[in-house]
DNA sequence: AGCACGCCGACT
DNA sequence: GTCGGCGTGCTC
């Protein structure tokens, strides 16, 4: 062959390919394969492009990706539809495509689905919706009628800052009309208000002095940043060791070396509290990242995140999924929390994917908590993960005295939920002019209500669980699904009247006993149910920490975050709440956590905070632990237990979830699966079993638990099984949850 | 996931 | 006779 020809062929060929030139399209629905689309001539569809594409019947966005992938069947070249057009949005960065194809693959999940996790901010690829305001038109002159509220409005405009229109007509009192108005007879012009910028956290704002302690931890987190390489530490101190103070400075020095830094914490952590203490050390607030933003906010901080504008975000688990194009440090607070875990469309633990994130990206990760989860725990143990301990508290201050309370001695008096040493401690607490805190993690009046006269207990018509009664609502509810019914005079199937009893303390409960023994204290009832939004949490908050309340009676949410100065005492009415559940691997670690940290709210700053704990089972390891303040203790018993067990993270686990709204369809088809299992020496499965609430939701609901030790290779073995299964008939749902945390 | 097409029951 | 229930199949 000529090398003249040679060369024409060539050209033809490459003309050949760039007409039909076409790219994989990953669409954000539960699929887990791209499709192909033909690039219409001159469009830029490089990989990580967001475009708008033909799909099925739809025309929807995708994302260009940069191979393809699933098991597409061949399809002819010839029936490719085209891109329709090319999405005006920053590309996702490679790495979050390696990201989510991980997620995927670990999690068993549908890798468009983790994409629509990533796109979770519609407005980010809508056109820009510019927002206008007005501002004074220097030297127009006044219309005829120059009324008092347009001359108020004028006024207030006279300084020539450019205002909403709601704005403006708020801050004169006045309607939008007004301002219209004043449009229109061209004293006021409007103009587009520019996108706000983000303000840059200042990695120098506001240094501060260290202890030797802390100075030792901010060291070896600072050297984990600089060697710029991936690295788990873990930063394990007490409340109060000034935690978040060292790890800021690791994200100073992280922002320093031009890396966008990310703080995760549990949903319920991101108080004001916590941006005010970023703010005073960066000079500015974190950009925000929660369920809570509006949607154009979240479009803002999307594109603000993919361009580098952004460079610090705080926020919950699915802040893991931004489009960070130069993430150089991730750092999990509060890393034990539970609320890391995700249980619906994609089931991810928030955590662990940081350190994979991390992995992927090259850059350190740091897992702070003070009650460490113990797969950290362990993984810092045997040097998997770096250790970085912060021994005491901050400002001397000592943990609280904690002592339990034997309900098999101490007995109740019927009808009441507060032993006698409790409410003894809690008159001296008060007398003192100091806050006493009493935690129960129930919500409502009372968790069952029974009938005196024929023992029919009030359950969910569409859940296996109790309706618990809200006294305040005058509602019985189900936790589960939500189903609420009017408090009945008489009993539902014998239709005495007035024999409805109402069974165990719910939060209500106590504060019906404490208003009775405490009638002059000030009460504040701090429950999720009753408490509208954050807004209004903030400022109960607010009103604890200024000492506006004597007694705080509270759910979980009290638990978690907070520092209030005030408190002296810590009374947990229930502190076997949570050890019942035989099942769940997790359930002594969760039971510990909780504790410690509500008895670890007691005497923060100025005294030595008292704990109770109010329980029938004073010689668990739990109790033991909390009321020796040994926190090693627990962590030893728990981590042999778990070693005996070959459970986390000596094990692995994945649970299998059949439900349908037909109980033996349901039954049969957990067995038929459970039959198709392929044989494996190192994987066991286990079950199935009725879950322990079989029914919600109206969906019968079967478990399998399958466990294998940790070099094992879940997802295959799961994956190949999956391909035993036959075709599932309509309405039966199967869900697989990787390192499950739920066993309800 | 989301949409259309399909086939069966209670209404204008 | 139609409106509408949701079971089924498909998306380059």
């Amino acid at each position: 062959m000529n090398a003249p020809l040679d060369s024409l062929l060539q050209i033809l060929d490459n003309n050949a390919v760039e007409a039909a030139r076409s790219v994989p399209v990953l669409m954000p629905v539960a699929l887990d394969q791209t499709y192909d689309y033909l690039v219409p001539e001159g469009m830029d569809a490089a990989p990580g492009a967001f475009v708008l594409v033909p799909f099925g019947p739809q025309t929807r966005i995708g994302i260009v990706w940069d191979a393809p992938r699933g098991e597409g069947k061949p399809v002819d070249p010839k029936k490719l539809k085209a891109l329709t057009s090319r999405i005006d949005a920053p590309c996702l960065p490679e790495i979050s495509m390696r990201f989510a194809e991980w997620v995927a693959r670990y999690t068993l999940a549908p890798l468009g689905m983790v994409a629509r996790m990533m796109m979770s901010a519609d407005a980010a690829f809508e056109p820009p919706k510019h927002r206008f305001g007005v501002c004074i038109v220097e030297g127009a002159t006044p219309p005829p009628k120059m009324t008092q509220a347009r001359t108020r409005v004028m006024e207030i405009a006279a300084d020539g800052l450019v205002r909403a229109k709601s704005d403006l007509a708020n801050l004169a009192g006045c309607s939008t009309g007004v301002v219209d108005g004043l449009a229109a007879a061209g004293m006021l012009v409007e103009v587009a208000i520019p996108e706000r910028s983000f303000p840059r956290p200042l990695p120098q704002h506001g240094e501060t002095g260290f202890t030797a302690d802390q100075t030792r931890a901010v060291e070896s987190l600072r050297s984990a940043v600089d060697a710029n390489n991936f690295s788990v530490t873990l930063l394990d101190g007490v409340t109060g060791s000034g935690k978040t103070e060292v790890y800021f400075e690791a994200v100073a020095r992280a922002l320093e070396a031009g890396g966008q830094t990310l703080i995760l914490l549990p949903e319920i952590a991101l108080t004001s509290q916590f941006l005010d203490r970023f703010a005073r050390r960066f000079g500015a607030r974190p950009v925000e990242w929660h369920s809570a933003l509006s949607p154009a906010e979240r479009g803002r901080i999307w594109k603000g995140v993919a361009r580098g504008d952004v460079r610090c975000v705080v926020g919950a688990r699915s802040a893991l999924f931004l489009p960070y194009c130069e993430l150089g440090l991730i750092v999990v607070d509060e890393e034990h929390d539970q609320g890391f875990k995700q249980d619906d469309r994609v089931h991810y633990q928030g955590r662990d994917m940081a350190v994979v994130r991390g992995n992927l990206g090259k850059f350190p990760v740091i897992l702070a908590s003070a009650t460490p989860s113990i797969e950290s725990h362990v993984n810092a143990l045997i040097g998997r993960y770096r250790h970085a301990v912060l021994p005491g508290r901050f400002s001397g201050v000592e943990m609280p005295d904690v002592s339990a309370i034997d309900l098999r001695s101490e007995k109740l008096v019927p009808g009441k939920w507060l032993a006698e040493r409790l409410v003894a401690s809690m008159t001296e607490t008060l007398e003192k002019g100091q806050q006493t805190l009493l935690f129960l993690n129930r919500r409502g009046y009372a968790p069952l209500t029974l009938c005196r006269s024929c023992g029919h207990r009030l359950e969910c018509p569409q859940c296996t669980a109790w309706l618990v009664e809200h006294r305040f609502k005058k509602k019985l509810s189900c936790h589960h699904c939500g189903f609420q019914l009017s408090l009945p005079e008489k009993c539902p199937k014998c239709a005495a009247p007035g024999s409805l009893v109402a069974c165990g303390p719910g939060v209500e409960r106590v504060q019906e006993e404490v208003a009775e023994r405490f009638p002059d204290a000030r009460v504040a009832l701090l429950s999720s149910d009753l408490i509208p939004g954050l807004p209004e949490m903030r400022e109960m908050i607010r009103g604890i920490e200024a000492r506006e309340f004597d007694i705080i009676i509270g759910t979980q949410i009290v638990a978690k975050g907070h520092n209030f100065p005030g408190l002296a005492l810590v009374g947990v009415v229930d502190g076997d709440l949570g050890l019942a559940h035989g099942a769940d691997p997790r359930s002594a670690e969760r039971t510990f956590q909780l504790l410690h940290q509500v008895t670890g709210r007691a005497g923060r700053t100025t005294f030595v905070g008292r704990g109770f704990v109010q329980t029938y089972s004073p010689d668990h390891p739990v109790m033991t632990a909390i009321v020796a303040g040994d926190r090693n203790a627990f962590l030893n018993y728990e981590v042999k237990t778990r070693q005996a067990g070959l459970l986390p993270p000596y094990g692995r686990l994945a649970a299998i979830i059949v439900s349908a709204r037909d109980k033996a369809l349901t039954e049969q088809v957990a067995r038929e699966i459970a039959r198709r299992a392929p044989p494996s020496e190192m994987i066991s499965v286990l079950g199935p079993s009725e879950a322990p609430i079989a029914v919600v939701r109206g969906r019968h609901r079967w478990r399998l638990l399958v466990k294998a030790p940790r070099d094992v290779d879940l997802q295959t073995y799961l994956r190949a099984w999956a391909g035993m299964i036959p075709k599932l008939k309509t309405d039966v749902r199967i869900t697989v949850d990787i390192d499950p945390y739920n066993f309800l």
